[in-house]
DNA sequence: CCCTGTGAAAAAGTTCACAGCA
DNA sequence: TGCTGTGAACTTTTTCACAGGG
């Protein structure tokens, strides 16, 4: 039993959280001990009832008159989104971007551990690509059988664009819950499969439509 | 004189044109020439009306009773987005994540063209990135002088956190207007240029939570 | 008096449903 | 008849504004 009900949480509340627990943990290390919703919104570049309304749908976290204790609001989030707990994943496709999420050092400070990565092509697989002697890239055969051994919570896929759907729906019949996928193209989320998307082109484009228009206006 | 005003095309519309101009690039080189909004929005898994809505904004562009011409929708939505020019960018920090990006094939067939890569630290300045004997690192100091002779749309900053607002500072005394942030921070956007976030570790906070989310339903 | 927590209003975005043209 | 283009209904998200506890 607690206090609210995951259901009852906009989804773009979700993201938001993410951006106001890793404010508070820089203020947290700058030895900040209270910090009032204006303030925060102010750093952030929100409103200040956005933050207290999207805290409000997890129950009461802050002091009327006072303001929120940064230390107590970082655990309050850092509950809220399930990050008390290790979550493990595996990497998709050892080309360059996955080589380098895979050296990523800042996903071990959010527990998020890396226990494996795949590719299909004999030229890397085998490759070591991380400082353990047993970081080592796999074959995708192995994929099966190894989430059977390990459990396996997230998967990114950063595979060329015509193997990205493939490759999901050989996640999710493996048991991969959630999937954050960089392939250049939409792909279908399998039924009970969270399927995020990273698109860099997508994100291209969008500059680039805003930046023709600031042209316009000249 | 065009048919549109920029300015009354919602924010969310201008990802998903990216989204549908996509799909239809692939219908294309699939000799599909036609296509219904019914059938676009079940291969991408959206609504048809949503469809229809995002290209009306920009005029008329299928015809009644027949569907939309893939070639000629194409054209129209490259143009609407300004991707019928060639826009240059560089990229500010030269770890892994940015060497993967300047290494990645596939801006340029969106005619988005990397022209520097800049670093502050001496052990990467120099270092070739490219094929071309003259990708190489630069050194931040002279990315004025550069921004100054060549012209350069957009930056993509890969420095770590703590570099990151001052960065994008830099880059906006130095005249770039558009910036794609992959440093996990939301970095403040100097007035007049556009700043667009790629986070990460937001995104594995966020399958965090629903991950959780189906743990407490069982 | 200060700042949270929250109903209520406003704004933004999505979907419906149908008129109207090919 | 078939499918677009679009007002109108509906849903979601944001912002306002203020009651109420410290």
């Amino acid at each position: 039993m607690r206090g609210f009900d995951k259901n009852d949480v906009p989804s773009v509340t979700v993201p938001r959280l993410a951006l106001y627990l890793r404010k508070l943990r820089e203020l947290n290390t700058r030895g900040v001990s209270r910090i009032s919703s204006k303030d925060l919104a102010e750093m952030i570049d929100v409103n200040a009832a956005q933050i207290r309304k999207d805290l409000s749908y997890f129950g009461s976290a802050g002091t009327r008159g006072v303001g929120y204790e940064v230390e107590d609001l970082i655990e309050k989030i850092t509950g809220w989104l399930g990050l008390d707990r290790t979550w493990n994943f595996i990497i998709i496709g050892a080309g360059l971007l996955g080589t380098a999420l895979a050296r990523y050092r800042g996903f071990g400070e959010q527990r998020f551990r890396l226990v494996a990565m795949f590719d299909s092509s004999a030229t890397v697989i085998g490759a070591r690509y991380g400082p353990e002697e047993s970081d080592r890239v796999r074959s995708v055969r192995e994929l099966d059988e190894f989430c059977r051994k390990e459990s396996v919570d997230i998967a990114m896929v950063t595979v060329p664009a015509g193997e990205a759907e493939s490759t999901v729906q050989r996640l999710a019949e493996a048991g991969v819950k959630a999937v954050l996928n960089f392939a250049p193209v939409k792909v279908h989320a399998p039924e009970g499969v969270l399927v995020r998307q990273v698109d860099l082109s997508s994100e291209l484009m969008s500059l680039s439509f805003y930046l023709d228009k600031g042209q316009d206006e000249r």
